[in-house]
Formats: C-alpha cells, sequence, structure tokens
RNA sequence: CGGGGCGUAGCGCAGUCCGGCCAGCGCGCCUGCUUUGGGAGCAGGAGGUCCCGAGUUCGAAUCUCGGCGCCCCGACCA
C-alpha cells in the first residue's frame, strides 16, 4: 500500500492520497470526471438518508425532471443564462440527426423546473409547493479536484413556490437552517451562516445564503447555498396564481443545494497523515474488530471469540470483523485508519484470558482497555465522544485562524500565511470587493447573520461600514 | 484558454539525450512454507499494442512529423 503525504508537505496530493487510500474514488476514463467507488457513495448514501429525513419532516417532497434542458428555456432568464451558458454540455445531435433545438444537460434544473410549475400552480391553493430532486448535474469546468469541482457531479436540490415573499424569505432561511444543523451535527464541522455578497449570489437569485467552512490548509469551503429566487424566474417562466381575491400574482421561489462535495470537505475538514477520519454519525462501518494470534490454535479461538463479541452488537452498531490470515495485525490498523473507521477493537490472547478488549479511537489514536461485558456501551460513548471532539477541535482550528483585520497591509501579509477567515469592514462596493479579489485572490465569503452591528471604515476605501464580512481565500 | 510536466505491467518509475544486449526495477497480484499486539521473511510464478498514426533506418520505447490523452499551476466554479 503506498504512504499519504503529508499534509504540511504538499496538502493537495494529501488530500488526492487520502481519497485513493480510503477507496473514496478514483479518475475516470473521461476529462474531468471521477468515479465514486462504493465507500465514497456508502458515504454519500448516508448523507442523501439524514437531509432526505430532514427535507421530508419539513414538508419536502421528492421528484424527478428531465436531464435535457431545451436552449429556449435556459435564455429565459437573462442573469441565469449569462451566469451558466459558458460552462454548460449541450446536445446538438440524436438518434443520427441534428437536433431542431439544441438540448442543455442541466447544470442546475430552475428553467425545466419553472416551466413545469407553470403547468402546476394556478391558485393560492396550490402553495407552496415544495419540491427536491436527487440528480446528477454538469458543469464544463477548466480545472478539477475530487468531489470538490468535477465535470458531473451529483448533489439535491430544492425549487419550492410560495405566494408570498415574507414566506419564500422564510423558506430560503429555513433550509439553510438545515444545512447547518446537517455540518456541524452529523458532519462535525463547523459553519458560519450568512449572506452572499451581489458579486457572489447565485445568477438569477435576489438574494443567496450560504454557509461556509474552514479547511485544515485555512481556506473557505462553500459547503451549501440556499437562494431567495424572488419573481425572476416566476416572470421568465409567467408562473401567476390567484390569490384569495381573485387577483393574479408572481409566485415566489427559492431553491437550494447540497452536492457531492461534503465529502471533500468532511476529507479536508477531519482526517489526518494517516489518512480518512469520519465523524462515526456518517461512517457506514463505526467499528473493526482485529483479532491477534499465535500458532494454528491460538487462531481459531481468536477467530471464534471475535466472531463471538463481535455477535453480540448485531442491530446495535455496524462493525466487521477483520479475521483475514495473510496479514499481520499492524497492517491491518493501519487500513482500517486508512480508511476512517472510527473505532477499533483489539482482541489478543492478553486480552481474551482477562475478559477484556482493547479499545482504539482513530481521531487520536488514544487506547483503552475495557472489561468485554461493558464494551457496548464504551464503544458506543467513544463514538459520541469522538463526534463532539471533532466538532470541537474543528472549531477551535476555525477560531485560532480567525482574525479580526482593520488594516489592508496587515491584511495582504496574513492572508496567504497564515491564511484563515479575516473579519474585516466592508463598505458594501462592488468596486472594493472586485479589488480586494485582484490584489489578493481572497474573496468575500458572506455576510454572517449574526455580525454584531459595528461602526467601522472600509479595509479597503476606508468609506463606513457597519459590520464586518468574513472575508478568505475559497476553492 | 495561458504556463509547466508526463504518457513504458494494476500502481510508481528507470531506460529515450547518444537507435542494436532477452524491455528492466520497486510496490502490488498468484502459489507454497514460515510468520501474526503497529505497514513480515524466503522461494517460485503470472502480467507489456513501450499512448496512437505515419515516416527515417538493415533495425525504433529511443530519431522526425502529426494526432490524442492525463496531471499540476493560473482565470472560472457546488
Amino acid at each position: 500500500m503506498a504512504k499519504i503525504t503529508k499534509r504540511s508537505e504538499d496538502y493537495s496530493r494529501w488530500y488526492t492520497d487520502v481519497i485513493m487510500q480510503a477507496e473514496l474514488a478514483d479518475y475516470a476514463p473521461v476529462k474531468g470526471c471521477m468515479v465514486i467507488r462504493p465507500n465514497g457513495y456508502a458515504i454519500w448514501e448516508k448523507i442523501q438518508s439524514v437531509l432526505d429525513r430532514m427535507f421530508k419532516e419539513t414538508g419536502h417532497r421528492n421528484a424527478y425532471f428531465p436531464l435535457f434542458i431545451p436552449e429556449s428555456f435556459m435564455r429565459r432568464e437573462a442573469e441565469h443564462v449569462e451566469g451558466f451558458a459558458p460552462e454548460c454540455a449541450v446536445v446538438t445531435h440524436g438518434g443520427g440527426k441534428k437536433l431542431e433545438e439544441p438540448l442543455y444537460v442541466r447544470p442546475t434544473s430552475e428553467t425545466i423546473i419553472w416551466a413545469m410549475y407553470k403547468d402546476w400552480i394556478q391558485s393560492y391553493r396550490d402553495l407552496p409547493l415544495l419540491i427536491n430532486q436527487w440528480c446528477n448535474v454538469v458543469r464544463w469546468e477548466m480545472r478539477t479536484r475530487l468531489f470538490l469541482r468535477t465535470t458531473e457531479f451529483l448533489w439535491q436540490e430544492g425549487h419550492t413556490a410560495h405566494a408570498t415573499e415574507a414566506e419564500a424569505e422564510e423558506e430560503a432561511r429555513k433550509i439553510l437552517q438545515i444545512y447547518r444543523t446537517f455540518a456541524e451535527e452529523y458532519m462535525a464541522m463547523p459553519v458560519i451562516p450568512g449572506q452572499k455578497t451581489e458579486k457572489e449570489k447565485f445568477a438569477g437569485a435576489l438574494r443567496t445564503y450560504t454557509i461556509e467552512a474552514m479547511m485544515q490548509d485555512r481556506r473557505a469551503l462553500q459547503a451549501g447555498t440556499s437562494h431567495n429566487l424572488g419573481q425572476n424566474f416566476a416572470r421568465a417562466f409567467d408562473v401567476k396564481y390567484q390569490d384569495e381575491n381573485g387577483e393574479l400574482q408572481y409566485v415566489w421561489a427559492t431553491s437550494w443545494g447540497v452536492s457531492t462535495r461534503l465529502i471533500g470537505a468532511l476529507i479536508m475538514t477531519h482526517s489526518d497523515d494517516q489518512g480518512l477520519v469520519l465523524p462515526p454519525r456518517l461512517a457506514t462501518l463505526e467499528v473493526v474488530v482485529v483479532p491477534i494470534w499465535k500458532g494454528d490454535d491460538e487462531m481459531s479461538q481468536m477467530k471464534e471469540a471475535a466472531h463471538r463479541l463481535a455477535d453480540s452488537w448485531k442491530g446495535k452498531l455496524t462493525y466487521h470483523v477483520d479475521d483475514r490470515e495473510g496479514y499481520r495485525p499492524g497492517w491491518k490498523f493501519n487500513e482500517w485508519e486508512s480508511k476512517g473507521v472510527p473505532v477499533r477493537v483489539e482482541l489478543g490472547p492478553r486480552d481474551l484470558q482477562r475478559n477484556e478488549a482493547t479499545l482504539v479511537r482513530r481521531d487520536t489514536g488514544e487506547r483503552t482497555t475495557v472489561p468485554q461485558d461493558r464494551i457496548l456501551e464504551a464503544i458506543k460513548d467513544l463514538l459520541e465522544d469522538i463526534q463532539s471532539s471533532l466538532f470541537r477541535r474543528a472549531l477551535e482550528f476555525r477560531e485560532k485562524y480567525t482574525f479580526v483585520v482593520d488594516g489592508y497591509d496587515e491584511f495582504k501579509e496574513k492572508i496567504d500565511e497564515p491564511g484563515g477567515f479575516f473579519l474585516v469592514h466592508w463598505c458594501g462596493d462592488r468596486a472594493c470587493e472586485d479589488r480586494l479579489q485582484e490584489e489578493t485572490k481572497a474573496t468575500i465569503r458572506c455576510i454572517p447573520f449574526d455580525r454584531p452591528a459595528e461602526r467601522g471604515r472600509c479595509l479597503l476605501c476606508g468609506r463606513p461600514s457597519d459590520g464586518r464580512v468574513v472575508a478568505a481565500k475559497a476553492y
């Protein structure tokens, strides 16, 4: 097995190594595309099941819309087509003939969905319409990176229609809150919820909300977005409803999504030089048991003891007994560590004799010995402790690299090294935002929801500002 | 699309400058034996359109021309 490049040596190689070693994904024989392997797909399925439950609990239902979008649909909303058309794959031929109208492979589904909503919505009684779709989308990116940016990726996209602006706004914020809860409670990844600037908002949206996370190289990663689309798409697709007074009104809309990029976020938040570290709540395999023996007699004895112990967890834990004979224990330890299994149970003759087992936690490597009759609860406790300490550690890391900065010189000095999140004053002007990006490669990640009101002067132009924004280099 | 690098066994590479020896090395894989509390040892074995095409030559992985692909760095992006 290959060694994993150290983070300190080459962060992006480390990232790829972790993915390859854990067998999460592989490069596909198609430019810019990846194969998500079973270990990676299992994480996605876990993400899906949790989020899907959360969406359904808030009244959303799943549906499926076509992969192909007629070109004319894409052109209906001006900002939208301008934002997306350059990065779209377009089908011009089918069945051996040139198509009358080119078909865009969806980069996102607002247009095709709103074309349908036009037929489905007539009355205020049809609202709200709360639909989600799990699917793939294609964006012809120039530079790709496993999970973070590939030509095709998997995601969910919610598309909702509402009678009032206030309702749409509430929906957009409610979903962002779901994303935040998921990121923090399941991924153990702290995020900053806030609003995108005009420059960074979704093409066609009124407002975009985002959750921003800090990776271990101190760069920001946009982990999920929720858009208040206003009436832009309703106007573009002529979707009106009749209100209680019999008057025709344009519908208010939202859309929101998270993608397989979350798996990249997971890796870059928790993993270490040994390989993948998974928060227990997203680990598909929680415990691996490694029996240890010398000689054939002991082998059968230890294998049996390991299976007996593990079988008592059936239905309570997901586990695997690694009783392969061709590999030595040390090899297995490394292998399971690189795959991110949160807890390892070692069971050797010494342990068996004392009716004990050895527990090793993946995040810290700490080992403890516990009596076998208490092992199930010990593992359960350990899993919870790993979950919460991963979050705590990530939060401490983010706080350590979050700087309150007022001077542009100081900003420029620190943005590359050490890097991180910079809380800075900004006048709100696009020109200053552009300049910041040009001169430092940093962008305004968001205007945090919970920022305190504070009088200050714009980092760039010195004009007044009434609160700080988060600036960082981003993926 | 601009800059850089690379295509030789599943993976990582050497050989290419300066043409000729059986196309090699490490890891992995298979078989056997010994091992097994932190990446085992020995022995044997399988595995190749040397990216593709054309050319030069008695002879091409190596030289020439053309093409294709991938990776990394930039601008773009979930």
